[in-house]
DNA sequence: TCATTTCACTAGAACGATCTAGAAGCCTGA
DNA sequence: TCAGGCTTCTAGATCGTTCTAGTGAAATGA
C-alpha cells in the first residue's frame, strides 16, 4: 500500500550535483577539501533529494561510530534521570547514545551484546550486576564504565558516589540536630547496601553511639515492614537505604500515629523524584546522578579518544535538607 | 594500555575451517545449504575464534535489520513498563529493539532520526507529540505505530486504549457504589486529557448527574492544587486524570482531615506502579500498557512483513478496584 | 547409459559509505 | 618559463557481510 521508495545514496547526490561520490562524502561530513561554491551546490542537491547518510555503511567503513552504549534498568525509575543527563553530555561531546534496557526477562549480558552490535565504542553500565571477571571480558573489547558501582576490578572504569561520606553526612546531620538514637534501615542485598551499612556502623561507633541496624530493602514495602518492626523502642531518627524505602517507612509511622519529623526524623538516600514530590519533601542524601552520568560519559569519551588507563572516579554526595528532618522533641 | 585486538571476520573463520566465506555466512545465519558435518566444523571454528557477526556489515548488505525503533519519554515512569513488555514481545517475534529517549533537551524528531539511523524497520512511538503531518512524513519511510494516542491520521498505525470506555467504567463503578456527587480533575493539556474530559461530561449527563470538572494536570502537584480547591462543597468521589494526580489529591484530602475512602473515594487512571504501591492501593482504570505494547509490536511486525494498510487498534481498559473507592457515608 | 535433478559448496559482485593516492588547475617565486 | 606547492577534485580499493549465479559431484529416473 504505502510506497516505500528507495532512499537516495551518495551516488544519487553526486549525479545530481555533477561531482564525484568522494566529494559528496567530503561535504556531508564537513571535512576540509571542498570549495565553498561546490559545497553549497552539493548541500543543495542533498537537501533537494532528501538525502540522509546511511549510518550502517558509514560505520562499516570508518571504524569510528561516535556511539556510546548505555545500559539501564527499567525497574529503577531514577535511571531515567541518568539517561537524560547522559544524552545531554553525549550530545555535547558529539556522540550519540545507544540505549539498552535490562528487564527481568532480558539479562544484562544480552543487552550488552546488543549494544556492541549497534557499534558502541564504549559501554556505560548503570549499577552493573555482572561479576568483575565478566565485566573485564567486555572491557577487553571496548572501554567499560561502571556507573554507581565501584568494585569492578582494575580493567573497568567506574564513576560512583562516596557511600561512606554520604552516610557520614547523614549521621552528622542528625546528630547535629540533637539526635542520638538513630536507626539505619538497610538495603538488604541491593547494590551498595553493604558499604552503607558498614559506614553507618563505623560512623556511629566513632561517635560513641549505638549503631542499630534493621533489615530492609530498596522498595516501599521494605521500608514499611521495617517501620512496623520498630514498635517497642522507637528511635528519634531513621536513615533509610533509599528514598523509596523512606517513603514506605513514613507511611508506616503515620499508620502508627507518629508525626514526621515531630516524633521521628526520616532521611532518605538518592534525592530521587520521590524525595522531591511536593507532598513528601523528603530530606535526602543526593548522589547527584546527573553529574555522575556526565562524568561517566566524559570518562568513556576520554578512554575512547585517549590512551589513558582505566580509573575510578569517586564523587562526594551532599545533603539536601527538606521537611522530614528536624530536632527531636525535648527528652527524645 | 588495554590492547583492543581486531575482531575476527567471516574470512578468518573461513580460513580456520578451510571453507569459503559464503559457506560460513550460510552456517552463521542458519540458512539451509550446508552439510551437517561442515556445519559443525564451521561452528567449532567460529567458537574457537570468538567470532561474532558484525551487524553493521550484515545490515548493510541485507536490507532486513530485524530492528524495531521504540521511542519513550524519560519523564514518564510508566513508559518503562511498556519498554519491558515491548522487549519481551519483540524478542518473541525475533526482533531486536532500538531504544530512543525523548528528554527535555532532545526533541522527538531528533530521537526518531537516530532510530532510523540505527536501521529501524518500523517505529513505535509512545504518546507521540508530533503532528499527524510530521508523523505521516516518517510513515512514508517506514511503518509508524503510535502507542497510546490515536488521532494520528490515516498513514500512521495506532494502538490505544478506549478513553471513553475507561471513563464510563469509572463513573459506572462510583455510581454503582452509590455516589452521585462526582468530580473529575482533568489532565489540562496532557495527551488524552480532552477525550477523558468530554467522556466524563457525556457520561455524567447521560445519567442525569452534574458533570463537575476541575482543572488539573498529570503530576502530583496538580492533584494537590485541585484537591485544595475542592474545599467548599466536597464531592463524595473524585476521578483523577491519572494515578500521580490522584496521589497528590489524596495527600491534599489527608491534609484537610478527610479520610479516603470513608469521606471521599478516589479513582486513578493508568494502574501504574504508583497505584500498586502497598501503602497506596489506589483503585484505578488500567489501560494494560504491557498488552498494548505487545499489540504495538505485533502491529509493527505485521506492517513490515505483510502488505496490509495502516490501521487503528483500540483496546478496552478495565477497572482495578483497590482500597480508595467505597460506598459513600450515609447521607453523603 | 545418459540426461536430469538435487545437494554442497564457491567465486565474485553487490550494499553505501570512507579512505588512499594521485591528477588537474592555479598560484607563487626565482 | 618552470619547479614546487597549494587547493580542489576524482578513481578505485576497501570495510564485512549477503546475494546471485554458478560449478562439480552424487543421486535419480527412464
Amino acid at each position: 500500500m504505502t510506497e516505500q521508495q528507495r532512499r537516495p545514496t551518495l551516488m544519487d547526490v553526486a549525479q545530481a550535483a555533477g561531482v564525484s561520490r568522494a566529494l559528496v562524502s567530503i561535504v556531508m561530513r564537513g571535512a576540509p577539501g571542498a570549495a565553498e561554491a561546490t559545497r553549497q551546490k552539493v548541500l543543495g542537491a542533498a537537501r533537494e533529494l532528501g538525502y540522509r547518510p546511511d549510518s550502517r555503511a558509514r560505520l562499516l567503513r570508518s571504524t569510528r561510530t561516535k556511539l556510546l552504549g548505555l545500559s539501564f534498568s527499567t525497574a529503577h525509575a531514577f535511571h531515567a534521570e541518568i539517561v537524560d543527563a547522559a544524552y545531554a553530555e553525549a550530545s555535547a561531546k558529539g556522540y550519540e547514545l545507544a540505549l539498552g534496557g535490562v528487564t527481568s526477562g532480558r539479562p544484562e549480558d544480552r543487552t550488552i551484546e546488543a549494544l556492541l552490535d549497534f557499534g558502541s565504542e564504549a559501554l556505560i553500565l548503570i549499577s552493573p550486576t555482572l561479576s568483575s571477571d565478566e565485566l573485564a571480558r567486555y572491557a577487553g573489547q571496548v572501554p567499560v564504565v561502571s556507573l554507581l558501582r565501584n568494585d569492578v576490578g582494575e580493567l573497568t572504569d567506574s564513576v560512583s558516589s562516596d557511600d561512606y561520606e554520604g552516610i557520614r553526612m547523614a549521621v552528622e546531620h542528625l546528630v547535629s540536630l540533637g539526635h542520638r538514637r538513630i536507626v539505619h534501615i538497610d538495603g538488604g542485598t541491593a547494590v551498595s547496601a553493604e558499604p552503607r551499612r558498614s559506614a553507618f556502623r563505623a560512623e556511629m561507633e566513632r561517635r560513641g553511639l549505638e549503631p542499630a541496624i534493621i533489615a530492609g530493602g530498596a522498595m516501599e514495602e521494605d521500608g514499611m515492614t521495617a517501620g512496623n518492626s520498630l514498635g517497642p523502642d522507637m528511635p528519634t531518627a531513621v536513615i533509610a537505604f533509599n528514598d523509596r524505602s523512606a517513603l514506605g517507612l513514613i507511611e508506616s509511622l503515620r499508620a502508627q500515629g507518629l508525626k514526621v519529623p515531630a516524633d521521628v526524623s526520616v532521611l532518605g538516600y538518592d534525592d530521587s523524584m520521590f524525595a522531591r514530590l511536593s507532598y513528601v519533601q523528603l530530606s535526602s542524601i543526593s548522589q547527584d546522578a546527573p553529574l555522575l552520568a556526565a562524568a561517566a560519559v566524559d570518562r568513556a569519551v576520554a578512554r575512547i579518544e585517549g590512551t589513558q588507563p582505566p580509573g575510578h572516579v569517586v564523587r562526594t554526595p551532599h545533603l539536601v535538607a527538606r521537611r522530614t528532618t528536624a530536632a527531636p522533641a525535648a527528652g527524645g
